[in-house]
DNA sequence: GTCTCCCGCCAGACT
DNA sequence: AGTCTGGCGGGAGAC
């Protein structure tokens, strides 16, 4: 796997041409491709290119054509030059290190052979892990390249050899004289939105994507207010939470659309769509007989002391904004309107000298919503003219389910509060039934956030593959004979055993599973659920691997191995462990303190865990994560929800088991010879697994060749013995790990909930946020298998320090804090890690 | 001239 | 007291 060879997009593939042009094109070419994956792919490029260059055409677009060493390995060179505050960028996204110094900002880039840059050190290794594991993330790092700083961009030009790599954003500052100052659109929010948006994936496989405002401002170049005034407005969305000071999390587009429904619920109570129908009418709203935020919000009086400063909030203004635009049947907003009905909502009597802040401030928000690719700017034809107007280009269907909306109304605190959505007092006139279960709370600086996500993880694919492919989820082990389903609980097609799979509908079948009663399946084994056969994976497939705990226990030997062999690197693996291990003192210490209650809880879960190993483990990287600040607050808050969970009162807590072991497979996307999925509980001698320590790695066909395609371990392995290779190509095999896994059974076999393609963000959201769209008719549960355990506790640092001390609350995708963090955490075994899995219902 | 919205002051909130 | 947040409006670039 030539991993520094490859296009940064289609990375797996080996051997891609990578070019770009002066002009700011950039071209991919495959060398290996025939002429239609090829073209694919240069619409791909067009459409980064777009990113970076909208005004060109497609024709500018160079099509290289063939192999092209050099040119590639100065596009090699090019990534590696990338100057150090792309690089802090890149670090911080992997390590969730604090923010660059400031002589790494504002020093002289240093050059590659100064830096002695080497492809193949860890972080490179574990960047290209990440990279092939998240197609999103990818993205996310090619566009972090091309959105560095301007200063960056200077210093690149310094280090540029041949200087056939160059963007417009250069270009511009080249043509304006390098010693120009930025423009005014250059520096304008909504770029640098953009800016901060391609730092982190839309739809992030965890939450532990923490986002230090000082990091981000440092890595954009821009002043910390700027960023205030982004992240304001993506939380309001749900994009980001706050979780302590200075600190965020980013949630990406998962919740974007339950937030908009909320939202959009929100609206209707406050009864927005007649402001606007009067506005849109007379202009101006008349007298509208609705219950102003403040009315509600002085109703409470714990709400009311808030409503000063927070009233004004670009936060709980951007929800009213968004709002407007929700509950408008023509979907457009002028600001006009916008300001005059949020300025009559607060009331105040010199409101109307505030017109002007007011409209500054939706100028504010609606760059960041233009940025979020939410609403585009229009105009409006009036008597006097034509108004600049709004209008709604997000999701227009954004129905949930209940538990999505859920997920989003009822965020819950680490002492079981729940917060709204809103957390401020204009939202609390909605009717008690939903305000009733809801707490205000405004303090920045609180932990405010968990999400209970109740959705499964989302599947993290980019949108540019699953716009064409399909997207099919395995679930892998942990799968309890006879176990039944909580009710209330996520549900999924089962078969007899719990397991399920689940694919896209209107393909064929992109898994079989390789169940014991499944069709496909060799012999019985003592471990269903081995390898899945996918027949037909369609172009740019998306197969999502979850582990189980075998297959954690193989990433714990990996990890192992990994971490004994990197000899000396403490690095942060070593870190983490000794506060892993302080941790687990810890928490040893507060089992015998707990309640009776929950301690036996938890012995009845040790227990289980102990029974068999399908409950030995969860791998949520959150919780796994010992840099996490999942002390004790993190533990309890998981207990509770599974004892909720189980009683059927609760739905069960999300983000518990992350997709530890996924990756995917773009068939068709240049991935003719790697189209073998290894777990890395699988590690067969001779395959080289880097550095990094994800659960998988992709394995080429080639470098299978001396393997049995029938790669299970064990008994397994044994068992399985039909020729697959006979049967298919080895393009579609996925091979499961040297222990055994559950693969989920297809709908054809007893049990596969079928997604629809997905096309569009939002039905990313739908169905790319779990196997299946919550209230599929197929499916009206997701799988269960992967149940989230953790509570999303973003914790402040004083409760970090209370639960483990640890630094890293969260940790970035490259902070190993997804899946390369789990293997440290899961040497845990300790009573909150079987906890996590012990949920499961054996009943 | 109007539209946009960057910029940074400064005060409340929080640590 | 220091730091974090973010409201606010002047004023200038863009149109």
């Amino acid at each position: 796997m030539s991993a520094t060879h490859s296009c940064p997009i289609c990375f797996p593939e080996p051997r891609k041409l990578i070019r770009w042009n002066r002009s700011g094109s950039v071209v991919y070419t495959c060398s290996n491709k025939d002429s239609e994956t090829r073209k694919k792919m240069e619409v791909e490029c067009l459409s980064l290119r777009d990113l970076i260059s909208p005004k060109k055409s497609k024709a500018d677009i160079e099509d290289v054509g063939g192999r092209n060493d050099q040119k590639e390995n100065r596009c090699v060179e090019r990534r590696r030059t990338t100057p150090h505050k792309m690089d802090t960028t890149a670090t911080m996204l992997l390590y969730g290190s604090k923010a660059p110094t400031p002589e790494h900002l504002h020093g002289t880039p240093v050059k590659p052979s100064e830096r002695g840059a080497d492809p193949w050190t860890p972080t490179a290794n574990l960047r290209m892990l990440i990279s092939a594991a998240s197609p999103d993330i990818r993205d996310r790092e090619m566009k972090k390249v091309l959105f560095r700083p301007i200063e960056n961009e200077r210093a690149l030009e310094d280090v540029e050899v041949d200087g056939t790599c160059q963007f417009d954003v250069v270009d511009e500052e080249e043509e304006e004289g390098g010693e120009t100052k930025p423009s005014r659109k250059q520096k304008s929010l909504g770029l640098l939105c953009q800016k901060f948006l391609a730092l982190y994936p839309d739809y992030p496989t965890s939450d532990t994507i923490s986002i230090s405002l000082d990091e981000v401002s440092t890595s954009l170049g821009v002043e910390r207010r700027r960023i205030y005034d982004i992240v304001n407005v993506l939380e309001s969305l749900m994009i980001v939470g706050r979780v302590a000071k200075n600190q965020y999390v980013w949630y990406g587009r998962r919740h974007l659309g339950s937030t908009l429904a909320e939202l959009q619920g929100m609206g209707r109570q406050q009864r927005y769509h007649l402001h606007m129908e009067q506005a849109g009418e007379g202009g101006h709203r008349e007298g509208a007989t609705t219950h102003t935020p403040e009315e509600g919000g002085e109703a409470d009086s714990s709400c009311a002391a808030a409503s000063t400063r927070k009233d004004k909030s670009l936060r709980i203004m951007s929800q009213k904004f968004v709002m407007l635009f929700l509950v408008s049947r023509t979907q457009t907003v002028t600001l006009d309107v916008a300001a005059k009905i949020l300025i009559e909502e607060s009331q105040d009597p010199a409101s109307h000298s505030k017109y002007k802040t007011k409209v500054r401030r939706l100028y504010d928000i609606a760059n960041v919503l233009t940025s979020l690719g939410l609403i585009k700017k229009v105009h409006v034809r009036e008597e006097r003219g034509r108004k600049p107007a709004f209008k709604w280009i997000g999701p227009a269907d954004f129905h949930t389910s209940h538990e999505d909306s859920e997920a989003v109304e009822a965020i819950a605190l680490p002492g079981g509060r729940k917060q709204k959505l809103a957390r401020h007092a204009s939202f609390s006139v909605v009717p008690t039934s939903v305000a009733s279960q809801r707490l205000v709370n405004s303090a920045p600086s609180s932990p405010r956030r968990e999400v209970t996500g109740l959705l499964p993880q989302p599947v993290d694919y980019s949108r540019k593959c699953v716009s064409s492919s399909a997207v099919c989820r395995l679930r892998f082990g942990t799968t309890v004979t006879g176990a039944s389903r909580p009710s209330g609980g996520l549900r999924s097609p089962t078969h007899s055993d719990g397991s399920s799979l689940l694919c896209s509908p209107g393909l064929s079948p992109l898994a079989v599973p390789i169940h014991p009663e499944g069709p496909y399946v060799g012999p019985l084994s003592p471990h269903p659920h081995h390898m899945a056969y996918l027949p037909s994976l369609s172009q740019a497939s998306v197969v999502m691997l979850y582990g189980g705990p075998a297959a954690q226990e193989g990433l714990h030997r990996l990890t192992t191995e990994v971490q004994r062999s990197s000899g000396s690197g403490e690095g942060i693996l070593g870190k983490r462990k000794r506060d892993e291990g302080a941790e687990e003192e810890k928490r040893a210490k507060k089992d015998t303190r707990e309640s009776p209650e929950l301690s036996e809880e938890r012995k009845v879960v040790d227990g289980r865990s102990v029974e068999g190993n399908s409950l030995q483990m969860t791998t949520s990287p959150r919780t796994s994560s010992p840099g996490h600040p999942g002390g004790q607050a993190r533990e309890e808050a998981p207990l509770r929800d599974i004892r909720d969970w189980e009683v059927g009162r609760h739905s069960p807590p999300n983000n518990q088991v992350q997709p530890s072991h996924y990756l995917y497979v773009p068939n068709s996307a240049g991935l003719n010879s790697l189209n073998f999925l290894l777990s890395a509980g699988q590690t067969p001698d001779g395959l080289t697994l880097p550095a990094g320590t994800l659960p998988c790695v992709l394995v080429s066909s080639s470098t299978l060749s001396p393997y049995p395609l029938m790669a299970n371990g064990g008994d397994a392995h044994a068992n399985l013995n039909f020729n697959m290779s006979a049967m298919m190509s080895p393009a579609c095999f996925v091979m499961g790990a040297a222990v055994p896994y559950a693969v989920a059974g297809a709908p054809e076999f007893s049990g596969l909930a079928v997604a629809p393609a997905l096309s569009s963000p939002e039905q990313h959201r739908l169905f790319g946020s779990g196997p299946i769209p919550p209230h599929s008719p197929l499916e009206p549960r997701p799988p269960l298998t992967f149940i989230q355990a953790e509570t999303q506790t973003p914790q402040t640092p004083k409760e970090a320090a209370a639960g483990g001390g640890s630094k890293a609350f969260f940790q970035t995708p490259g902070t190993l804090g997804t899946a390369t963090t789990t293997p440290v955490a899961r040497r845990r075994g300790s009573a909150q890690r079987r906890l996590e899995i012990g949920h499961l219902p054996t009943n």
